[in-house]
DNA sequence: AATGAATGAGCATTCATTCAT
DNA sequence: TATGAATGAATGCTCATTCAT
């Protein structure tokens, strides 16, 4: 008991760093050197968990991401309304990307050179990243809304994101309310407005 | 002159192949090697007018980014509303990230072990990329609109790229046509709204 | 006494073992991981039989050539003729060889980078090796045989050697009485001819 | 002309610190470093002129016997008999062997964990290396000899090579003339005679 | 201006050995 | 005795940059 916990620690420890070290440099930049001097456990530890970096990077994103599809997924179940959805998605989501926002964006960058083992958990990833939205959208748009649901949530997620990241990049801070107040009064419309009222 | 023209055109082979190279790989898994191959001169060649790899990289995104800057500032000049914006920022943005997509999110990553000096120029770029499209909002979105033009830019911009990026990940063919149609759609009536409609 | 038991056998397996995974890989690429794996211990209880890679490795040649000399050498003290001495020679040293070829290879090998200590032990074991050879040879050469016992011994061994490891290299099945058939049809007119006749 | 040359140069100057670090450690504990400091080039530079640790060890193998198998070859083509052919093989096999002892050793120990690729090299090295031998015994052996030419060729390297190796295992020097002689003292009688007189 | 051979700092990964339990 | 998690020195290989030609 003691054990698995003290190694589950560990794991979680080392999982931490390489949060850290990756968002600040990238797959490539990052060094597994930093890593575990961040994690406080010799090098040759890391590989006591992961197989190797590029493992250590998919883990990462896998442990985050799933976690928060898990989250997200089970927020919109109850949502009942376009509106709501915004307000959920802009909250959940909002705050995986201002913890996350650059190791989400490593998804694309480190792909080509890794092995097919490690492309398709990326894979995976990439589109359980946006299944909970899709589903949602499924759901709660106008039966004869003209815009495809990935399409649309695509818009949503990019919207957001963008918003997000921009204030970021400015040094502002996110206050997630007013990025859903923001969000609503734009995309909110256009995605209740059913097709003969277009 | 004759010398010149020389000049500007292997320098253009040499930013061509980093696009290709940058593009495929990221700017740390790139190498200088494959980027002089592709561009048919020898490695030292490379230095000749470059001064380094971050130098190559940040001038290859200064080259496509204020071109693309310049042809949408003069572009959107000529919009009076915000259904002709949408229009025209999915055509000319769309195909340059249809083309730089990849390139683009390098923009983020590359910077931590940049030079300062490095690190500045990427900073205007990512500024300017987003300058047209606030200054156009600024100017045609309602008065009272509450959102500010920044995040607005961010939204459409964001909604565009995601879009797009989203295709390109499925596999689908991105007609831009259909997408700006799709935009609008979703966005026109969000920020065509008066503050008292909302 | 039972203690004892215990722990001899499972010295013995640990040998055993060791034996496989050194005669695999040689001294340097084999791994104690896959020896503790192999004879079912963990890995630090190796220390506890062996102080060291190179102390088990020495160990093992020294277990492994010691019975084997032993044996000769009683096999050989009832030899009479250098006819029987052939045949008994192929029979006990071509079965050593067919089971530890590579091992034996290792003992060139590994010696550079061992200890004083260790070049020791592995310098008596390569002396000990052609032993009952040359001194069988020395009470069975005509008196006024030309060819010194250590270098007759060296022709015999060599011959024995290179005949078992070139069947095996091709994939043909070892016969042992064939191989002594053979090296009898070849060595033995020399090997038996006195002076004059030469 | 002066670049081929240099290149060829610094080739052969790797090659021979090469030959000195394997003879001296085995493949595996041989270290980069070492070779190109005695080689006096940077680690880099090995790279330039071999694609690896292995092509570089499975290289050195190559030059130093297809260069003595040339030799030998042309030798044995004007032996006619037997004991000519003895006396030219102590002479060439032996200085093969007084130089490269260990490497040759080397060429069983390094196969295991190699490419496949070099796995056939050294496989087409180890067959080449007989081959002569095993040519020339087939053409020289008495026609009904009832020892198969590859077993005969077996028994005489290995004779061969055993009594140099144990010459310097036990520091004597080693006079490749009086090898020859107590070779042909002990291998002629049997290699000579016809079936019936055995 | 152009070349490309040479460099060497840098990095992922391995593995013999230790030691707290 | 026995364990196996943890260590960290060691090593093969890469690649941006330089410089003699």
């Amino acid at each position: 008991m003691k054990n698995v916990d003290a190694t589950q620690d560990k794991r979680r420890d080392i999982l931490e760093a390489a949060e850290q070290v990756f968002t600040a440099n990238g797959f490539t930049a990052a060094k597994m050197d930093d890593i575990a001097e961040l994690a406080g456990v010799a090098k040759g530890t890391l590989y006591l968990y992961f197989d190797s970096k590029q493992d250590l990077f998919v883990s990462l994103l896998e442990d985050r991401i799933w976690e928060y599809v898990a989250t997200l997924t089970s927020k919109l179940e109850e949502v009942r309304s376009v509106k709501c959805f915004v307000q959920t998605l802009a909250k959940v989501r909002g705050q995986l990307f201002v913890r996350n926002q650059r190791l989400l964006e490593s998804l694309s960058h480190s792909l080509p050179n890794f092995s097919k083992e490690h492309r398709l958990r990326i894979w995976n990833l990439r589109k359980g990243l946006e299944e909970p939205t899709i589903e949602a959208l499924a759901r709660l748009l106008p039966p004869d809304h003209p815009v495809a649901p990935l399409k649309a949530a695509a818009m949503v997620n990019g919207a957001l994101d963008y918003t997000v990241g921009t204030l970021i990049l400015h040094g502002q801070p996110v206050v997630l309310e007013d990025v859903a107040r923001d969000l609503e009064y734009v995309l909110l419309p256009g995605l209740s407005q059913v097709l003969g009222k277009g």
